[in-house]
This record gives C-alpha cells, structure tokens and sequence, in this order.
DNA sequence: TTGTAAGCGTTATCAT
DNA sequence: ATGATAACGCTTACAA
C-alpha cells in the first residue's frame, strides 16, 4: 500500500518524495511457498528481529537469552540455511570443480585425490564432473558451474579448441588448465612432456636390448596423442632405428582399444616390446600379449604411461612412464587457490618432469 | 537519505508513515565491487531497464530494437549472468550430486556413468564427491551441497549412522540412497542384495566341485561386509560343508588388502577357491595367487563380486557377481528426479537382484 | 545487544 | 513492449 505524493524523474537519477503506509499484515511470508523454515520464520517464533537470528545463527553475538530462543526456534522448525542465498550475499560457495574426460582412467583418479588433499586443506569442497570427452559438454560445465556455482575450476581437456579457450578466458570464476596449452594462453596452466616421456620408455628399452619396438597410442588429434607419437618416433630416430610401420596402431585411450589394437598388431608384425600411450592401453596390450601366448616381459616387453595404481595391479606389474598426476594436481590445486585469493596474479604455469618406473613387464630377462 | 514522520510500531504488524526522499545519485551501483557486469550493467548501457534488459538476455519478449541494444551492450561488457542469483530467484540450479567412497573403484565409475545418463536427459548435470569413507566428510557434504546448492542428491553409504540418516531425513532437498538401509527409514532407497549374491558364488563353486573355498572380505562393521559374511556363512552350511576359519581373512574394499588378505591366507591354508567381497580384492587375490605359482582356475578357482570392468581386464578375465550397479544408478536417478518433480511422493525402495557372471577365472577345468 | 534496512544479481509481477 | 519494484533468503552496516 503505497501512495506517491511526488514524484521527479530524470534518466539518471530519481528525486522522488513519497508517504507510504507500510505493512498492513506482516512484511513478507514467514513460511516459503514450498514450507520450508527461513530465517523470519524463526527469528518470528523466536520473537527477535531477522538481524539477531541470523546473528545467532552464525554464532556472532547475542545476548544468552537471545541465543536460547533463537537456538530453540530453530530447532523446532528444523530450520537448515539456504546456501544460495549466503553465497549470493558473500559471493562465494565453497566449492571447487574439477572436470575430466573420463574418471574411469585411474590416472584422474590420482589427479583428483591430490587436488582432494589440497582443497580440503582450504576448507572448500571439491567436485568432479566427468565430461565423457564430449566438448560441448565441457563448455556447457564451464558456462554453468564456472558461473559462480564454484569458486574455481580444474580442467584436464585432451582435445583444445578456440571455444574452449574462449570458455575459459571469459570465466567469471578462476580456471586452470592442466595439459598442454599454446604459449600465450593467458591462462594458469600446469603441463608435462609427455614426448620427453615416451622417449624416456623408448631410450629404457633400447637400452635392454630391444629393437622391434612397437607403439600403441591413442588418437592423433588429441593434445597428448600427437605429442606421444611424435615423441615416439623422435626416440627412435635418435637410436638410428628405422621405424616400421606395422608396428604402430592407434585406437583410443580406453582399455579395450588397447586389447583390439595389439590384436592388429600381432597379427602383422612381431614385436620385441611394446609401448603404449597410457596404462589403460597397456592393460589391454598385456591382455592381448598372454592369450596370444606371448611370455612378458620374456618375450615381449611392456612399457605404460601414467604409472597408475593399474599398473601395479597387473601380474606381471607394468613398467610406466610417471607423468607425475598427482604432482600436477597438487600444483594445478595450488594456483587455483592462489588466483581464488588473488584473481590479480598474473597467468602463471607450472612443469611436471617424467620419469620411468620399471618393474617386471620390462625388467631384463635374466 | 530518508526522513520519518511519523512510526508506529506494534510487535505483529508494522504501521508507518514516511516521507523519503530517495536517490540522490543513481540507486545502486553498475559494477559491482569486483567489477563484473551485471544485468544493471548492460541495462545501463543499453539505455533501458534491467526488466528489459533480463527479458531479452533470456529470449522472452522485447521490440527488435531493444534486443539489440541489450545484446550489443552485453557483449560489450562480456555480460555473464551470475548463477547464484538466478537459482536464489527460480530455487534450483540444474544440479545433480552423487557422493560415493571412493571413485577409485570402478563400481562406482559403473554407477556414475549410468547416473549421468539419466541426469544428463533431464537437462541437468551430475557432479561427484568422492568422500573417501571418511563420514563427517560425508555429513558435511550434506550439510552444505543438499542445502541448496543441488536439486538433489544420491549417495552410497557402506556405513550408515544415526547422524546419517538424520542428516539425510533433515535435507532440504530429495536424497536416494543406494545401499542398505532400515527398513523403514524413510527415505528412497535402491539396494541389492549381496548375501544372496555371495550365495550365487558358493553354489557355483561348489557345483564345479570346489569344497576348500576360501573368502576374502571387507570390514565386517560396513553394511556390505557384513552381508556378505552372513551370506558366505549360510551358503557353506546349506551345502553341509564345515566352515575352516582359516581359509577367512578380512581387509578393507581395497586391491592392496586383497592381495596381503591372500598372502595370509595362502600361509596357513590351501583353498581350491576364493570368493572375494568385491573385484579390487579379486584382483589383489589374483596377483597373490600367480605370484605364489598358483594357476587359476586349475589350482585356486577366482570369483570377484560386483563384475566391474576390472574383472574382463585380467587374464585370465574374473568371474563376478554383478550387483547391477548400472542398473541401480539408473533406478536411483530415476527415483530421485521423480522426487525433485514432485515431493510429495511417499518414500520409495527399488530392489535390484544380483547374478553371477561365469568367466575363465573359475571354468570348470577340463 | 538489538532492530531496520540495504544490499547480493536475478526473475516475475504489475502497472503503464 | 516497457519500466518500476518486489521478491528469492541471507548477511551486515548503521542506528537506536
């Protein structure tokens, strides 16, 4: 009920002299319409002003009485804050993401459960979205969570592309990317060589005598897809070893893709080891390896990437080239709270050094 | 700037007559403090009201024109609408929670992606917790994503408290559990049932004329583990064979439990089977049993449980006892958007039943 | 200590 | 079609 005496406008500002009657019944409903308590219904019940219940509510001030009723109140109506509603007023959730291709591959399991550690260490939360690889999924995580549903965001994509960058760069909230990403990406960026990787694998095998080395690697047209098989015929070209063909096969970066792919690859050639573009690949490799009768690390020897939990779940345990995940998720972690505290920094990025770990699938037949 | 003339206050109702005067300078800021666009932003720009302004950001209503002008002023500015108020306004957010132990196992991976499946044809997304079985994790997950900050919620407990179930009844917004659960919480429910799973196990072995059959279980004070002990223990009894306790040992749900659980079984006792509470402990019980020269099936028959996809990796490949976890993330999903839809529904229970999966890890030798 | 009221950034209502 | 304004549920100056 509202009577306007007076009213000047002009388009920027507004003089306006009104007398009001306010408040004819209650200001506002204490009850919501879907019936759940708010903050008037007990600060009403209570008989305090919404100001001190919510004051006792988040135990700053009030006086012991204030506080007993206010306590009681909410009790009895079951009263359970509405976080969007504090977010929208502190402008901030709590929550961190973390979004990856696939959390069926161990070696994001990994990456998650040391971004956990950090994060947790923070008080914050995090959540993981698994985008199955499809970009437009990855996009529209970015255009929904990113948009201050989280404080930030980690994002692990294997393909790139402008719309991506784009996604990133417009994010209201701070990303940061971990994979390979072009120099001058403004963007916190945590990568590794995984061409230093394989070469890594390659120098080890050479090293033990192998020479029909063969590679079994996921698409070209990802990011670590392309930088393996280049680093993979690097290697090999370094050690004067003419590559042959037929023993490369490519699949995708799934378990059973590996399998099928070695199945090809027995079937035209006869290689004296075999690297593979992650542990997943190489579990199927292996698989593949001993129903063909194939003795590893006798016959054949095996070398992963990722060196996952996977790899040493095998019988015999696999060789892998570490990529470090779980220091790349630390560190990516870590910008991430660093940018949340201070969105001024200026675009930082972080380097994971690979490493070898041999065990039985590559050990020297003795 | 206001002035009151005249307040009358009595404690229900609130009577008052004013004389404001209001809006010296614009009535609220354009940029908010860290400097991102608002509606008001673009509105301003545009030279229109931020009623106009959001009506066409959201593609309802607006003259040719004024669409325009709002969509230039809004790319101008690199407009992003805040998420967080928007779901204060509508009360959702298009948010879907599942919080599992440990995302490390892929029964869970099954779970999630059959989930995500259904979640996804909803227009929503799925977001994942790994609690890491730690349960005030779990509880203050509750706590903070089912107040608000998701329109619902599924979670898989293995071990339920008082505290649990209370935090799951107070939530603001629907919760499914997937797991075992009183029978009269009420609360929706999906569960299976693991004792008679185990059953499934024990006949089969015994049927392929197993009689020293080992078993390799998780915590008893976990639902499942406690289950499934019941169950091992029925089943022997029902085929008249006396239970040696030295062919039982107890790990928690992990690989690497599963294979020391083996090696001290192997150390006091010589099975010609093994049952194992679920395929991390299989694997573990594989890679025991080949280190110590045991061929499987021939010597020790291998039966996992949950027929993830763990168990088609190995070689030789595992049988299982699938427990329909797909097929319980699809019912729990469906329970819990139906919930979302309408609240009122009384609580629901989904029974999924267990089946044996027979591969080469317990073929009858021939 | 307590209460009033002004936000936080949207969307929805209701006059115009 | 448009604009003013009131929610959404909370926190927090500021005043009393």
């Amino acid at each position: 009920m509202t009577f306007a005496l007076i009213a000047a406008q002009t388009p920027e500002n507004v003089y306006s002299i009104r007398v009001e009657v306010q408040g004819v019944g209650r200001k506002r409903l204490q009850e919501p319409a879907d019936g759940r308590p708010t903050v008037h219904t007990v600060a009403a019940r209570a008989g305090v002003s919404i100001a001190s219940a919510s004051r006792v509510l988040n135990g700053v001030g009030g006086s012991p009485e204030t506080v007993r009723k206010v306590r009681a109140a909410a009790a009895e109506v079951g009263y359970v804050p509405n976080a969007i509603a504090r977010s929208l007023q502190s402008q901030r959730t709590g929550l961190v993401a973390l979004a990856v291709e696939d959390i069926g591959n161990p070696v994001y399991v990994e990456m998650m459960r040391a971004i956990e550690a950090v994060v947790a260490g923070s008080g914050r939360q995090l959540l993981v979205h698994a985008t199955g690889g499809r970009i437009d999924n990855e996009t529209a995580l970015l255009r929904r969570l990113a948009h201050r549903y989280v404080d930030g965001m980690i994002i692990s994509p294997i393909r790139v592309t402008a719309d991506h960058l784009a996604a990133v760069t417009d994010s209201p909230v701070p990303v940061v990317v971990v994979g390979q990403l072009a120099e001058d990406a403004p963007v916190d960026n945590v990568r590794t060589d995984s061409r230093t990787g394989i070469a890594l694998a390659v120098d080890h095998l050479v090293a033990t005598g192998r020479r029909r080395i063969g590679f079994v690697n996921g698409p070209l047209d990802t990011v670590p897809g392309a930088a393996r098989d280049a680093g993979f015929r690097a290697a090999l070209a370094r050690h004067g070893i003419t590559l042959d063909e037929n023993l490369v096969e490519i699949g995708d970066f799934q378990y059973a893709a590996g399998r099928a792919a070695t199945e090809r690859l027995l079937a035209r050639a006869a290689p004296d080891a075999l690297v593979c573009a992650n542990d997943l690949i190489a579990v199927g490799a292996l698989h593949t390896l001993l129903a063909h009768g194939r003795r590893v690390p006798t016959d054949v020897a095996l070398v992963g990437m990722d060196d996952t939990e996977l790899a040493r779940m095998m019988f015999p345990q696999l060789s892998s080239v570490s990529l470090g995940s779980a220091e790349r998720g630390r560190r990516a972690a870590e910008l991430l709270l660093q940018r949340i505290d201070d969105p001024s920094l200026p675009p930082r990025r972080a380097q994971v050094a690979p490493n070898l770990v041999v065990r039985a699938s590559s050990e020297v037949p003795t």
